[in-house]
DNA sequence: GGAAAAACCACACACATGTGCGGTTTCCAA
DNA sequence: TTGGAAACCGCACATGTGTGTGGTTTTTCC
């Protein structure tokens, strides 16, 4: 049985969605509210597995509504309902926590998948979102594997990652077992190849680049 | 009409695949290769929309056959084709240009759904992959917006950014206008509350927790 | 098999940094 | 109105860092 909660200010799709999901075996709402303070205020004593969550919520918004509840409850499963697919408000809330969303007028039977996918670990989402998530992840993730311009050897990037955890000289030198002379050729050798000229400028780059 | 390319080994799987798309209406197979070399090849003169990839191929892995074929021709829509959904596998596919990806056993009718989806300017994929995504993506995006908790004044966030700028300390003073102790001063206390013993470690922190 | 690249080692010296201590002024909120 | 936080300033000293120079050995690749 999954236990859905729904914070929706619109009566008729609140109570909507509500009869839909007791109307469905395997599926229980325990909990509908129009705004995001009463449903914050209930939440310890809710038995909820996943939340539905409106993001255009007078008061309180949706998003700050996925965040606070996300700190009380970090297992909440949350779903977004949103009007429109608009690929910023999708973004911040998945930041905020959200695991996925559904568009309002999604058809009754695969709002009750996205719920149970939800409820399964998955991410319920149109894969035009998916895609844009996509895009964005391959930015900021992506840089680990091409980026192969600047080229730091292996044993640079050694260096430099422990550098960046806050070893000194001597430090590194006794974690790779080679001489503090050794580091220092090695960082300087990182200093010509990426153009920088200290240790801060040096792991700045390094990481804004995700060599390391 | 779809104009779909196929790199698959398994001979089976491969010509199964190919006439379901040709005996769909809308849909057409205009090319069906058995390792990624051959298909890099005729890419040029290959009218192709959407790329169905094998992900364990022999020779050239068919994660750098995306990586070749987007620099070729960064507009193909390129889905994997895996057995297994190995998180890992799956992302560095989608870091290499891959925008989603079919289980092999997927059932015509949703084969062809995903690849008009992909087509679409869609990410097809399972949810509970987009799940996963979604998690990296919140801790690499996310960062902007939540992580008030380590708090820097704004003083100390100016004189940690100039710091990862590769200046010095008698830079940053000029460059804020106050003293060369009084930038030791911030530095300090920056290293307490990050609870960091030197430049490098703060500007690392730093940056990983989105502070600069 | 020879060249290139990477990793290794060493010394010297000016300058930057990290840390200890001491202080003042200003502003905001309890 | 008072106490705390932020921003500011100053001095002293040990240690770390950046840069120059000179090398050797091992691995990798054509």
């Amino acid at each position: 049985m999954i236990k859905v909660v729904i914070t929706e200010d619109n009566n008729t799709i609140r109570e909507g969605l509500a009869a839909l999901i007791n109307g469905t075996p395997g599926y229980s709402c325990v909990g509908a509210f129009s705004e995001c303070e009463s449903f914050l205020a209930k939440i310890p004593t809710l038995p909820a597995d996943v939340v539905l969550m409106d993001i255009g919520l007078p008061g309180m918004s949706g998003i700050d509504g996925i965040v606070k509840a996300k700190k009380m409850r970090p297992e909440l499963n949350i779903l977004m309902l949103t009007v429109y697919e608009d690929s910023q408000t999708v973004f911040k809330a998945l930041c905020a926590g959200a695991c996925g969303y559904l568009v309002k007028k999604t058809p009754p039977a695969r709002l009750l998948d996205a719920i149970k996918d939800a409820n399964d670990g998955g991410a319920p989402m149109s894969s035009l979102i998916a895609r844009q998530v996509i895009d964005v992840f391959k930015q900021t993730q992506g840089k680990q594997n091409e980026e192969k311009d600047t080229e730091l050897s292996s044993r640079e990037k050694e260096v430099l990652t422990s550098l960046s955890d806050g070893n000194n000289y001597q430090e590194i030198a006794d974690r790779l077992f080679i001489s503090v002379d050794t580091v220092r050729h090695h960082i300087k050798n990182i200093y010509r190849k990426l153009h920088v000229h200290s240790q801060s400028e040096a792991v700045a780059k390094a990481i804004r680049k995700g060599i390391i």
